[in-house]
DNA sequence: TTTTTTACTTATCAGTGTTAAGTACAAGAT
DNA sequence: ATCTTGTACTTAACACTGATAAGTAAAAAA
């Protein structure tokens, strides 16, 4: 039987019920989403990447394993949005830090600190970013804001800055890029099992006095 | 029945026996040793860590699985071996480097050429050494000479007699050494997605120049 | 010749990522 | 109100993983 047909602008009232319900349904499969995201996010960051296991994702939130599977293509997508999630905040913070000031130098040093305060106080996600997945920073879906290569040209773009004022030499800016990264990245990663937090706080102040005076010009 | 007795030096004929047997078969369990030791490197050189299990190595050199824990005790164990071997050939590379000059500087710049020399031509062990597995650095079997703590040691001795040469200013020769390491460290594990060699090598000079040229007195 | 030891294998357990098939219920159509 | 379709989820299963216990055939020792 045909509906009673109530038209309010071409639009049925039976229109409108079947809108609603749609939508609403489409809200609840968006907060089960979330859901896993951030039972995902908290698993990752108490068992680290190589304990983690879609199994005891779907067992913390009271769902079957397979439905997991609904929400995301795989384990590797899961892991990437939660990654995601970090890097925004990752390249938030050093955008911050490099909009902090003009001088070269100091904008330099500022970034270098801000990267390393993010890399020991978010080890599970710095190494899951730069470590144990780097191919995620090659992932389209990055934020298109502050993506990976993004970042590296603001941080050549505080070296030419630098270069420009004279502070640095003319030269290979992205090896000077590269150099600084790897200090930076170096102190990051560097035997987390051998070194506490304090030594590596007095070892990045080394490493930006070392490699921001080495490259200075005299 | 008790055994013929031609006493040769307190020793009978079914002693001699006995003991090339036990020999003998003594031997023939190192031989399998080193065969699995043989196929666990060059798997775990092929697959890398991730995909590095027992089931194939034992497969590859025609026995069950279980076999493998009649001569290691477990995964781990294995792994430990196969690293240990890659760790002498680490520690004696670097020694040479550092013995091969007197001059303080180029004792550095050698030292840091060979570290990253092999970090880049042994990606899957120094990723074992210094990115997977950490925890070895500590294991006490490793080898006596050249331990971790030991190579650290010998950075520190080479920054101690630029410091007394006068080329380093006083100060925190440990914070130097760590500065150090991070930057070659940092060179060599930073995102092998996304840097070839060619970049790797000239960042590794401008590293060394700037490290050490930052902490040059002036 | 009988017993014991050695070297190895098969069967098994608990866990992993992932897919296919099945099920219960709600939505939509007539 | 009934029938059909689709949605959201589950169970069962596959092919792996590290690891252990129990079993077996042959060699050594008695």
């Amino acid at each position: 039987m045909g509906e009673v047909v109530i038209t309010t602008g071409g639009q049925t009232r039976g229109d409108r019920v079947r809108a609603a319900s749609k939508q609403r349904r489409s809200l609840q499969k968006q907060e089960l989403r979330r859901l896993i995201l951030a039972a995902a996010a908290e698993l990752f960051l108490e068992h680290g990447y190589e304990h983690f296991s879609m199994r005891q994702v779907a067992e913390r939130i009271g769902y079957s394993a397979t439905t997991i599977y609904l929400y995301f293509e795989h384990k590797d997508d899961l892991l990437f949005e939660v990654v995601s999630d970090g890097w925004q905040r990752f390249s938030d913070d050093l955008l911050a830090a490099a909009a902090a000031t003009d001088d070269p130098l100091e904008r330099l040093q500022a970034m270098g600190r801000v990267y390393v305060s993010f890399g020991l106080n978010n080890p599970a996600v710095y190494g899951l970013m730069f470590v144990q997945r780097t191919d995620f920073l090659m992932h389209e879906n990055l934020h298109s804001k502050g993506k990976p290569v993004d970042l590296f040209v603001v941080l050549c773009d505080a070296v030419q800055a630098a270069v420009d004022a004279g502070i640095f030499p003319p030269g290979d800016v992205v090896g000077y890029g590269d150099a600084i990264w790897a200090g930076v990245h170096g102190i990051v990663t560097l035997c987390p099992s051998l070194f506490d937090d304090e030594r590596r706080q007095r070892a990045v102040e080394i490493v930006l006095r070392m490699t921001l005076d080495g490259l200075r010009a005299r």
